[in-house]
DNA sequence: CTGAAAGCGCTAACAG
DNA sequence: CTGTTAGCGCTTTCAG
């Protein structure tokens, strides 16, 4: 009445449950009339290997894991006309793991961190598979310090928390600095404004570090803190965008924002106001989400590489699993400048 | 020196292996005082629960799993100038799914099929959940057959190949159906050509139905057979097109396509040979690929609705769970023509 | 090349 | 509320 296992496969192809493993394990070392013997008789039954069980017994699951955080944007139903757009770095992440993890012959496990207890969340995957990788500040950092020593974990576009950890984060520093250049240079801009993430957020300072290394270079006069800290939400970008305005002396004459969501919803704003961009302020993100090119003007930002984000994530894991003790390795991917409309640059639609 | 299992948690704390796992599996069964003492045991050790030994006795994983063909691009590798707009359905209803499951307590394992073996890709899968989800033509039917017997499996936008799973599709023939009274009764094109896909696509033949149907109640001469198949890829769309337009005769006033993969190749083609889209022939696909925005002129096409497809899937694995004998079930999902430039229509332009 | 036997780490009755 | 006792289905030596 149960799924076949095994014994049953065995019993049906009068061989022992250790053939009917071998079969499936290192299919060369049956003789082949015994192999299609077997075969056959999974069939019949309808017999799958049960994973859990391969698991316990093999002490790998050949399942390597995704932790990120819960995106989910309440105001973003499945409405027909939007719900592309909002394809966020977890997704493109996603790809580039699964692609990479099935070169290698892995599968991959991918679970949000819930609002309410993300403890939980890590443990969950962590029971299950082989590796895995954490979004930054996804999880604890005491979790991640417990199962780490259990596992290989490789931390994505953050810090590196906990120092034993393999880690993989995107060039903020100089990414933001050349796009600094970009403005200062090229278009002349020299009132510029930053409007940073959290303090709490490296990303966002080292990005905001690269912003005022730039404007030291040219001369600009550089503020010691972003001129405004935001959640790096639309609405609160459109938030510091008014913020700025309303501010009493000269309006800056560009406005760089720690991401592109906090840029578009600054957009939205200048729109309301009827400031035009680029011409009276231009605007810039960080990070290269679709969105951000679909938008008018569209957006120029600077792109991360999440799918090979995800890509290199695996690589990482499937080498430390190889060599568990090396020493933990920290990579820094390069990031591309995307000169779009909003910074004033032609607009090579499409 | 390996990881620490209920056996060292529990002598640790003076308790029995039970009692460890009556601590994380219904904590309110244990007194608060033991229960602490446990978690900070487990705490110092750094115990994993073994999703695998879970698994095994337990019988059920907590995991759902979904299984969709490889899309993989060759010719679209990760430069920063495309990567966003190949997002495809797979990112959708991965989305969907990994949503709602998370809703529900369950994680999600994903897994492309490889273009080797599929029958192995399955399997594996499906030895590792509790259920899972196919997009159609991904596995094997016979490998499903058997699978099925053994475990919940919901066929995602295609037929019901297997006529015991529930399944999931989408309003292929009435999408395709309003699409083309669109473009007959308010645009008055009424010579039509149809590029379906191969015949054995039943999405493709539901669509070129619907088109035929509208044509007949408008009293438009209708063709017994698509006017091109074809692979439904953008060099085969392009392909089409210029097969269209070689033809003897007067050319369509509009081309419609089984899905925007083609379409978006045709609007190449187009381009090419200066055909103006859409003052010369009107263009339209199905699908409402997020390519199908970006591209000048923007794409008529009809929206699948591919997020709920995966909320869906997990819903129903959910309570084919809860109710395995309940007769199958079969979702058609409705669908949104969506009016853009390539139809004639004027294009909101974001 | 094949079989026998010993677990893998955890859950689930069943007693107490 | 807690401990005992069987397995869950498979891999893996170790013999033969």
């Amino acid at each position: 009445m149960s799924a076949p296992t095994v014994y049953d496969v065995a019993d049906r192809a009068g061989v022992s449950i250790a053939t009917v493993s071998r079969v499936y394990r290192s299919p060369g070392s049956v003789r082949s009339e015994t192999r299609d013997r077997v075969l056959k008789a999974a069939r019949a039954l309808g017999y799958v290997p049960s994973g859990s069980a391969r698991g316990l017994a093999s002490r790998s699951t050949g399942v390597l894991g995704l932790c990120f955080p819960d995106y989910a944007d309440p105001d973003a139903e499945d409405s027909p006309a939007n719900g592309d757009e909002e394809m966020l770095y977890s997704d493109e992440i996603i790809r580039g793991m699964e692609r990479a993890a099935r070169r290698r012959g892995y599968a991959l496990l991918i679970a949000a961190s819930l609002a309410g207890g993300p403890e939980n969340l890590v443990a969950e995957v962590a029971g299950r598979v082989d590796g895995f990788a954490v979004l930054a500040r996804t999880v604890p950092t005491e979790s991640l310090e417990v199962i780490s020593r259990r596992l290989p974990v490789v931390m994505l576009a953050g810090p590196r928390e906990i120092d034993h950890l393999d880690h993989i984060e995107v060039a903020n520093h100089d990414g933001q600095r050349e796009l600094t250049r970009h403005l200062i240079g090229d278009h002349g801009y020299r009132r510029l404004a930053f409007v940073g993430g959290e303090a709490v957020s490296p990303d966002a300072e080292a990005r905001f570090r690269g912003f005022r290394q730039a404007c030291e270079e040219a001369g600009v006069e550089v503020p010691g803190q972003p001129d405004v800290r935001a959640e790096m939400t639309q609405a609160e970008g459109r938030r510091a965008a008014h913020a700025l305005l309303d501010r009493p002396g000269e309006p800056p004459r560009a406005i760089l924002f720690a991401n592109d969501q906090m840029a578009v919803g600054a957009l939205h704003a200048l729109e309301e106001r009827g400031t035009r961009v680029p011409d009276d302020i231009a605007v810039t993100g960080f990070d290269g989400i679709p969105l951000g090119r679909l938008v008018r003007p569209a957006l120029t930002t600077v792109r991360q590489p999440m799918r090979r984000l995800g890509e290199e994530a695996v690589e990482l894991l499937v080498q430390r699993l190889a060599a568990p003790k090396r020493e933990p390795v920290s990579l820094v991917l390069p990031v591309t400048v995307m000169r779009r409309a909003s910074c004033g640059c032609p607009d090579p639609q499409l």
